[in-house]
DNA sequence: CTTCGTCGTAACAAGAATGGTTACTTCGGA
DNA sequence: TCCGAAGTAACCATTCTTGTTACGACGAAG
């Protein structure tokens, strides 16, 4: 399906400034944050700048500047992450409408959304049971 | 998520051929289902190429070719359709491995690898939920 | 045994999404 | 005023999907 990496980056991000913040510290930069899931610092800040639409984190800029949590980890779950960064959804339709004089062809599509919306549906619940706070929970909880 | 429309377009292409079979045709062609479709004989014949492979269709050469169920749309499910179209996962890791020296670059990939194992665990059952035949009653029961 | 329609498949191009990189401007505390 | 980091534009490489052309392989029909 060619799925891409970016709810794994915003994920892992996240759990970054939770930890860096119980640990003490005000905010987090992009370029810490990008040396921990091994990618550029840009990659981070435009991830973090749809988190900041999103409600999930702010920024600082000037002196002292960097990104912090807007709410607890335990208030924050991978769906709000998902909503955050994917708009899409999961399986498309046709990308040229189907011949509306044949019979498959006209009903098709009406038939395909309401089994994709119930797919859609199931991930999405999937998705708002696992809170950023489990996450990081399951992160400490991997021996090293 | 850049999603394709591999799955509506395989849908489209069994639903069609078990129609056309049950109007008492043996066989159904590519240049058909395109027509159908909107697209192109050779985009259809890829991808019936692959559900071929995963044993659900088969074709015919030379005079009077084309191609034909090996089962009733009852037996088969999306489920079945979407492994013979889409080999890899919904969400992907990281591209480049975290730092394993940090806390969170270490444990992040398991953590993760539970979760979205999770989702594609009830994906799949939803995708076995609705067979083919489900497809095609649906598809005819839209008013036109 | 020739013809003809269709499969099988390679090759190529367009388009979009993703991710990486560089470079520059803007901000604001010290 | 200085400086570190955000914000952001621009560009590129890679990959995936889809569409398209082209051509060889096949096999039934005549």
């Amino acid at each position: 399906m060619s799925a891409n990496s970016r709810l794994t980056i915003a994920a892992h991000t996240l759990a970054w400034i939770g930890l860096y913040q119980r640990q003490g510290h005000a905010v987090a930069t992009s370029e810490q944050i990008a040396g921990s899931a091994n990618t550029n610092p840009v990659v981070i800040r435009r991830l973090l700048g749809e988190l900041r639409e999103a409600g999930l984190v702010e920024s600082r800029r000037g002196g002292g500047a960097g990104w912090s949590l807007t709410r607890d980890l335990k208030a924050m779950t991978l769906l709000d992450v998902y909503d955050a960064i994917e708009p899409g959804p999961l399986f498309a339709l046709h990308r040229a409408d189907p011949d509306q004089g044949c019979v498959i062809g006209h009903g098709i599509q009406p038939a395909l959304q309401d089994v994709y919306a119930g797919i859609e549906c199931t991930v999405r619940q999937e998705l708002s049971k696992t809170t950023l706070e489990d996450v990081l929970q399951a992160v400490l909880a991997v021996p090293r």
